[in-house]
DNA sequence: TCATGCGGTTTGATATTTGAACCGATGGTT
DNA sequence: AACCATCGGTTCAAATATCAAACCGCATGA
């Protein structure tokens, strides 16, 4: 692995839980010697991507990201393009929306809206990373990826999360088969109890899934005539998005939504 | 220059005007060996920092810069939380306003509001770097920075942008000087002609000034009364961005701008 | 007082980066 | 069709930056 990414891997130390990094702590958590890890994230402060902050000394992510994501807003407006859609189909659903994007080999959870009518409400504020195999967005998402790196994604540990969580790489291959066949997914309570969600596929200029739009319901309010509804607003927003992104719509999908509207 | 700072530095040549390069042109901008540079390249793709588009197989800014910027305005709301104090800002004086942050050593323009009053407006959105000599913004922000800072500034060429650029490092010394004096700092025509900009310092929890926001009107249309309207609106939106920040205004530009309203 | 952990710096051995030349493909020009 | 410039991408010996370990001064607290 070459030095720059090695830096870059420091940034994905950064969460929402862990905002804050001190350098000794840093070093550990990358396993890179204290005096090397220090260079890398000088470099990084440099840079304004990592700012120094408050006594201790510590870490955060810095100010230069904002500036480049309103450059890439500017050419490629993804999430805010998106978001007026999620809030409008979770007012439509009655439930909660997220929308997730790939993002070098994995898809991570970026926005959400919520419906102001239920009291119990489905929170994703928390989830960043969405595996592959336990939830819908990330069933469709893997589902319409590329054949080398579905199987790479299969192949690597599949944890069992919930008491329904599928593990089996054989039994997933069918589920992805299916999902390609109907063009959504559908998954019960294999990431979080209780929790069933319904997700479509987005795709950008090239055709390419790169990422899903998803409702997430408790699983006592997934009726049948909830389900109904909620695959066809669905279908409307994953059009609508993709559009946004200037996207297209691959003429297969485009006719089983068709179908299952 | 370390390996890093060079893979990094290749992000600052994607602008707005210039949003997809290829790796021969990154390679001339960066006057890096084209090898190196597809090397850095690669590894900021990997990382999905950049992305390759398109047949020409250009790059352009990627999706990964969304996910840090959205981690970093969850832990530090900085531009998000100003936006709409910058709208309120714009209706009520009427004229364009921009929000600027000092970002590794560099004052960055990084959000905009527009009023809808008038059809002459001043226009931001191309501009990414502020210059701290000729304009409002630069000026007040190098005026709160600390005396290395500002001297190391002065010390660099001060290019002559229009006639009206003041260029002179004992003429600006003066400026800064006054602008602490006053709390505020108005620049005319320095770096476009015929526009006339007023702005605030805005600061952060540590009392340190880390950007600006300001509003820029035709000279034609900045009257007495006008410049007396926005002085007051823009120290009263400096009041309410600093706060959003949880930052606090240093007791002595409290003082200035009660006595300025 | 001693021990521990912190952010940060130095060191010589070593692994990575570098740059010139090169490759096949593409596309416009004569 | 032959030419030629330029594109994205690759190769390899020489040059350079990186690494691990030990160290420093400074807190904190037992």
């Amino acid at each position: 692995m070459g030095t720059v990414s090695k830096a870059l891997e420091l940034l994905n130390f950064f969460t929402r839980q862990r905002p804050l990094i001190g350098l000794s702590e840093l070093a550990r958590l990358s396993e890179l010697n204290k005096a090397t890890c220090y260079r890398l994230v000088s470099e990084l402060c440099d840079f304004g991507l990592v700012e120094q902050v408050g006594t201790t000394r510590e870490y955060r992510l810095g100010p230069t990201v904002l500036r480049l994501a309103s450059l890439r807003e500017a050419q490629v407006p993804t999430r805010e393009a998106a978001m007026p859609v999620l809030q409008a189909l979770a007012q439509k659903t009655g439930e909660t929306v997220h929308l997730s994007l790939l993002m070098a080999g994995t898809l991570h959870a970026l926005g959400f809206a919520y419906a102001t009518t239920h009291m119990t409400r489905v929170t994703m504020e928390d989830v960043e990373i969405l595996p592959f195999h336990a939830t819908s967005s990330g069933l469709v998402v893997l589902a319409f990826q590329p054949e080398p790196f579905r199987e790479a994604v299969l192949a690597r540990p599949i944890p069992r999360l919930t008491g329904q969580t599928e593990t089996a790489p054989e039994a997933l291959r069918a589920r992805l088969a299916e999902v390609r066949g109907r063009g959504y997914a559908e998954s019960r309570g294999a990431f979080q109890a209780e929790v069933h969600s319904m997700a479509v596929p987005l795709f950008n200029a090239l055709g390419a899934c790169i990422g899903a739009v998803a409702v997430a319901a408790l699983a006592s309010r997934m009726s049948e005539d909830q389900r109904r509804l909620i695959r066809f607003a669905l279908t409307e927003a994953g059009q609508d998005i993709t559009t946004l992104w200037g996207g297209t719509l691959p003429a297969d999908i485009a006719t089983l939504w068709r179908l299952a509207a």
